[in-house]
DNA sequence: TTGTAAGCGTTATCAA
DNA sequence: TTGATAACGCTTACAA
């Protein structure tokens, strides 16, 4: 009753030929006959045959399919725009290559390289991605250990065997602080991500650094999280300030979200005592009141190429050069205002 | 260089037995001597073996993995609070028994049944979840053709051969209207989820039958499609009637959170003007002006029973019971507050 | 140009 | 209680 699949041995019994022809027909190799080849491919799709990928697995020591490893951390993971759009874009790609995608969600009481150490040992992948990079991240060789080939989300500081997809914080950021600047603003804070990401470090130095060329100081530079729950927390302390910026630049919109709140709950409005704006161009941001003025970039855009450079790496290219990804662009909404008139 | 893991005939003839018994040994089966079996188990430590995935799913036919399809749709994937946490739960109970969790996103163009097709072509996994259940849902027939196990999330309206891991809906969504009826409200409006989903529409007709059961009848029963932009295309339909509505019960969150922002804009005072709630307990939830009166699940729970079910299934088990989950419960926040008094 | 056979690392069947 | 040996479905030398 249950229908078995075709294999490999009934198409080769059916085109009159034999397995290792089928194989070669299978996988375009020359050195069939044309007129065998076209037989073969006919009887196979008579059969409706597919490849198995168990044993192609086995037969060639590939898995056919690459890994991400994300924290269950809900810092990380919760509500995070990035990675959803990150993974449809990886997606794409694997889909066309009968490739899939392995998640691994590292729980509570494990560390994100168990993740990694697993997937390797259970020879699940052919390749990871290496994203939320630290500085002088430990994963990385780990990862050569492992003997597993990867990619890295944008460039780390040490030294790194592996293919870089980047796409520069600074110009966002950057751009962000020169709007701000045109509003007349001179008082502005920025609410970071946690120092030890390579990325949440970018943005705070280029924020730093805008305003330097400007002949500015920042008003504040507060540690957050990159939840809201700590964006809440940040934005307190600033608006609690003897000297109250006038502007808050967060390093991203669930922090700017949270802090827009924390804002108005503090009798604040948006943006005429303060302006306000965020960093990933969330799907909220331009719902929420007033539209959060944020950056955007293209996360699926990213996964798309960052799947496109590790699978360069699993088919044995030995120089695949890193990729630089078009920067985000400042989208301009109403949580940004002309500065408030300086009360002497 | 390269160190080979060491396979099951290394620790044979390490332990000085046959390949058979190393496999007894390893896998836990009686009918070998107790000597022995610690001799092997010895070996095998030794030599730091592990099992191979490729080879035991080839002898077997089974992937060790399960599967979750979910569309590439921004409305389904970006920042819905509910798959991450619920993906984590699922991986708290794969990652103890080895098993991989594969993620087949549904790319432009592609419906998801494809999805579902490429997994069981593929033999990528021996089981599937089925979120984002439609009334009559075509995938369960699919899934039955395919020959794939499945756990359903909820309970499908149709016929279903597969255990459905439950959680009603109802009491959550009646406990926000007998809220804001305590409250004082009596023209309390609804913006509903697309109305093919199981989920949706269990909202909405809780959400009618609790009015009803007070002697109310809705305001007005806007459909939204769950995403932040139709939350705001709904709120302002609402926001137009000439009898404005005091409440409205949104049937998540973002488009609670994008409703919230469309008052504002609109002048609204929340909850002076208007009251407001949600479904879902988002992160930003807590955190925005006011805080959103919203209903709390547990979709980490949600994966880890459905993930549990699941192997049942996949176990072989031919009775797997359905699992019924706590309902969510009421959040009171800031964003709901005593009905604004009538201006006759 | 094609067929044969070995191998990938397990599990499972049967003798011994 | 154990050891051979044959699957599982494919790839890939090596022969023919």
């Amino acid at each position: 009753m249950v229908k078995q699949r075709p294999t490999i041995a009934d198409v080769a019994s059916r085109a009159g030929v034999s397995k290792g022809s089928v194989s070669f027909a299978l996988n375009g190799r020359p050195g069939l006959a044309q007129a065998t080849v076209d037989k073969i491919l006919a009887a196979a799709d008579e059969l409706g045959w597919r490849p198995s990928n168990r044993a192609r697995s086995l037969s060639v020591s590939k898995a056919f399919a690459l890994g991400l490893v994300i924290t269950r951390d809900p810092a990380v993971l919760s509500s995070d725009p990035f990675f959803p759009a990150f993974i449809a874009g990886v997606e794409s790609v694997l889909s066309t290559r009968g490739q899939a995608l392995v998640l691994q969600v590292v729980t509570a009481g494990e560390s994100e390289a168990d993740g990694y150490r697993r997937l390797a040992q259970d020879a699940r992948v052919d390749g990871v991605f290496l994203s939320d990079l630290r500085h002088d991240d430990p994963r990385i060789q780990l990862l050569v250990d492992l003997g597993l080939p990867a990619v890295t989300l944008n460039r780390p500081d040490g030294e790194s065997p592996f293919p870089a997809v980047t796409l520069d914080d600074r110009p966002g950021t950057s751009a962000v602080v020169q709007h701000l600047l045109e509003l007349g603003h001179t008082r502005i804070a920025h609410v970071a991500g946690p120092p030890a990401f390579v990325h949440a470090t970018a943005r705070s130095s280029a924020f730093v650094a805008t305003l330097a060329a400007a002949g500015l100081k920042p008003a504040a530079v507060e540690a957050g999280d990159f939840t809201a729950a700590g964006g809440i927390e940040a934005t307190r302390r600033l608006l609690a300030l003897p000297k109250r910026p006038t502007a808050i630049v967060y390093a991203n919109d669930r922090m700017a979200i949270a802090g827009l709140g924390a804002a108005q709950a503090a009798g604040l409005t948006v943006p005429d005592d303060l302006s306000i704006a965020g960093f990933d161009d969330s799907e909220l941001a331009e719902y929420v009141h007033p539209g959060l003025t944020t950056v955007r970039a293209d996360p699926f855009r990213f996964g798309e190429v960052a799947a496109q450079t590790l699978n360069q790496l699993v088919d044995g290219a030995t120089e695949v050069p890193d990729v630089e990804l078009p920067p985000a662009q400042l989208v301009v909404r109403r949580s940004t205002g002309t500065a408030p008139l300086e009360e002497t």
